[in-house]
This record gives C-alpha cells, structure tokens and sequence, in this order.
DNA sequence: TATGCACCTTGTAGCAGCTACAAGGTCAAG
DNA sequence: CTTGACCTTGTAGCTGCTACAAGGTGCATA
C-alpha cells in the first residue's frame, strides 16, 4: 500500500504520515525498488488509532505511551499495570464527561422537539467538580 | 474572584485565561477599582466546560459553537437543534471509541492480574472501521 | 515517446492553541 | 515599605500539524 492510498483510509495528509514517521510515531515503512513507502495492514491500523486516540483528546505523548503498551513482551507486567491503571483512570473520566454532555444535547433536542423553550445547561454539565 | 484563584480552581495558567478573553472565548471580565478582572461563578463555569472540552479534543471553534448553543435565547429552535444533533452524534462517536480503549485496557489489567501473558489489542480496539 | 501525476527528498514557513518571559506600572497585605 | 499578585503591551517559543517550493524518480496512458 503506498502513501497516498492509506492517506485516503485514514483521512490523513501524506505528509503528516510523513511527519509521524519522522517523529517515529509510526514505524519506519519499508521502501520499494523505486523508493516508494510500503504500508502494510500493521500500519494501517497504528496510524487509525493514532488518529483516533488524537481526536478524543491524547497528547502525542500519550499516543506514545498507549503504543508502547502494544509492544511489551519485554516489559515487566507491573509497568504495564501501572501504565494501563492510570490510563483508564483518565479514559473513565473522559467517558463521564462527554456523557453528560450528551445527555444534556439529548435533553435539549427533546425540548425542541415538544416545542418548550428549555433553557441549554450544557456548560452546567461540565462545569461541576473542577480538577486540578 | 480574582485570575489567580480562578487560574487555581481550574487548572489553568493565568495567562491562558487572557488569553481566552482576547479571543472572546471567555466573556470580558468587569474590573475592580484597582484594573484586577473580577470572576463570577458564571465564569467558573464557562471556563471549566471549555477545559474539559479542550480536553475531550474539541476545537476552539467547537467550543464556540457549544457554548453559543448556552445563550440562544434569541435563535430559532431549528437552529440549535441542527447543531446540536450534529455535536451528539460526534460525542457519540468518541464515546464508543473510548469505551473500547477503556474495555481493551480492562482485559489487559485481568490478564496482567492473573499472571497471563495477554497480548495488548489497544491498538486493534480502535483500528477497525476507518472514517473519513 | 511524451505528458502528467504520484511519489521521493530537504527545507522553510504558517496556523492553532497555548505558554513564557520582559518591561514598566499599580495595588494591598504584613 | 517591601513583597507578591495583578495590570498592560509585546515578542517569542512549543506542539502538532499543514503547506508550499525546488528538484528529482517512477510509471501509466495518449
């Protein structure tokens, strides 16, 4: 797979591919006789998941980190417990967040639907227990 | 309130919260007597939904259209509930995504706990399914 | 065989969303 | 009356891309 195709799969620019691989997020891809990259299914899936995992919010660093979870058969199982532990914690939360807040666009679809003026409390919905 | 009991409350550097009234992100502080910008809890509560917002990988420019839906008083309701469906419909999808990484991390943590080897699918957890 | 497009490289520069620091000044508590 | 939090304007750095330029190769198609 060359880099345009698995830019269109990814909806990724193919120089920001080239840029993950600078910055050795994705794995360096074999070239071609003609010096063409060549992606594999492996590659693929990283870069959807880094994609993914940089929409919802996952610093690049963190991207890192959950990548380097992937490939730890030489890791002690303590390190990966502690790592996956704290990224749950924070995945949770997340979770919780954008929750509410769908719960309160639902509520307020449900308002104008029944044509009540229904104030919009998404803010209130974040906005309780400040952290950190 | 002052910016550094606000900047305190909600984790976020003084600077930053000018930074987000220059840009109309946060409503125009009144002043004290002395020039210091004086928060109400309205402002504490803007400020914290626009963090976990940030935090939740939406844009400024999201942010903006979430909190325009706040004080729309004056919109027609076809209005609010065309961007409101959309934003449902985006948090729905980083809903599920994180569920699957936070059920992926979970087995993790079981396999680690029982001393198995447990290869990690983080990544698979999110591969599937390409968008865009 | 020639056109044209996708790819390669290196390099530079821009945008978004902060974050930091400097210079020069005001305010208020100990 | 000093110290530290605040004010202003301005500049510059960092991250995570995104864009464009210059100069070159590979390869399908007219």
């Amino acid at each position: 797979m060359r880099i345009g195709e698995l830019a269109q799969a990814t909806g990724t620019k193919a120089e920001t591919i080239r840029y993950y691989e600078r910055e050795g997020i994705l794995p360096y891809a074999d070239r071609t006789d003609s010096n063409y990259r060549d992606y594999s299914e492996d590659h693929l899936a990283t870069l959807t998941f880094v994609r993914r995992a940089r929409e919802l919010g996952f610093s690049m660093a963190q991207v890192r980190e959950l990548l380097a979870l992937s490939d730890r058969d030489d890791k002690p199982c303590q390190d990966v417990d502690r790592l996956a532990r704290s990224q749950i914690d924070e995945v949770q939360r997340k979770i919780d967040d954008l929750t509410a807040m769908r719960d309160e666009l639902s509520r307020m679809l449900a308002a104008c639907d029944t044509d009540e003026i229904g104030q919009c409390r998404i803010v209130e919905s974040l906005a309780s227990g400040a952290r950190s």
